[in-house]
DNA sequence: ATAAAGTTTCAATAATTTTTGAAAGTTTAA
DNA sequence: TTAAACTTTCAAAAATTATTGAAACTTTAT
């Protein structure tokens, strides 16, 4: 396969996989395209090869930038400003883990630690499955909270080389 | 809090989070119902107490069905179909996990491994971009995919276990 | 100070996704 | 076989989410 078609072709299965994960897709395909991109684009280039307007490409990588996965470069001797990825993929993962940690998973715990204490009949079978229920993903999500935090303080292989030691 | 209270704040706080991971807010909600409800529901009941039209109460049973994660009852001397959630919060979990590693995992990776065979110059900055992106997505993804399919065949407690003494 | 270059905002529009509801289909009991 | 009870389907409508584009704003060089 040719670059230019291979290029499209990840551009296109980043951007699915980003909406069927409550990424919008465009946020997706910019940063995509970014990923792959040796240099850093303007917003001029990253309209064009997308075709999308500027408005669109302005707050999709206003967004970028807030979720901490792209970065505006200043070349020196031009007006123009450039984007550029952080190519580590380890850093996005970490990144993208974090931000949806507090968006996310974050108040939801809050939630479930508010209806932990829930009052009603003990003898109420209703009661005693919604106690149950509660306390069981209050328990999973504790874990993947917990799992989730080491990651975002570990080294790439020494988390993957933990985990699927224990795996093996 | 109220039992009552405390339930509809669980279902709208379930429908919120799978609504933000890609999963339709009312097949959330449904669940979130059969989860904290101690006896198999009707479509009517459901209808009711979601507030939602025949159609639309129907094809989500059927879709939750199909991630396997409600069943149909059938009451004896009764024509009416009672839906009921598997309550086991692990089970859940990987019930999720596999059918999204089926759905979406499994099909990025193999357009990944595609792209991984794209030809072009070596001294080309944009190739060697490229090439270097997928292969470390590639194999991030690839470490995924390993500790799903570890999840999909363990037991819980081994499984927490294992991942919390690790990161200790 | 001013004009060109570049960036941001946001109301209006478009696209997508979800939901409805009524008709068609199915099952059961008599 | 019939009719009531119940379930399924799907085209149309509604709701939600994403995108546009032009005006306002900001920055820089002269």
């Amino acid at each position: 396969m040719e670059l230019a078609a291979a290029k499209l072709k990840f551009i296109e299965a980043w951007g699915k996989l980003g909406s069927e994960w409550g990424i919008n897709r465009t946020m997706a395909q910019v940063h995509a395209l970014l990923l792959i991109s040796a240099e850093a684009l303007t917003t001029e280039e990253i309209m064009e090869q997308l075709s999308i307007s500027r408005g669109n490409a302005n707050m999709t990588l206003r967004d970028l930038i807030g979720w901490g996965l792209i970065e505006k470069q200043h070349k020196a001797g031009e007006r123009k400003e450039y984007f550029f990825a952080d190519k580590d993929v380890w850093n996005i993962a970490r990144q993208v883990a974090k931000e949806r940690k507090k968006r996310e998973l974050e108040p939801v715990l809050k939630v479930l630690n508010e209806l932990s204490s829930v009052d009603g009949d003990e003898k109420d079978p209703e009661y005693i499955t919604f106690k149950k229920s509660i306390k069981d993903i209050n328990k999973l999500a504790g874990n993947v909270d917990k799992t989730l935090e080491t990651m975002l303080k570990a080294e790439e292989s020494w988390f993957w080389g933990s985990v699927l030691k224990v795996f093996k």
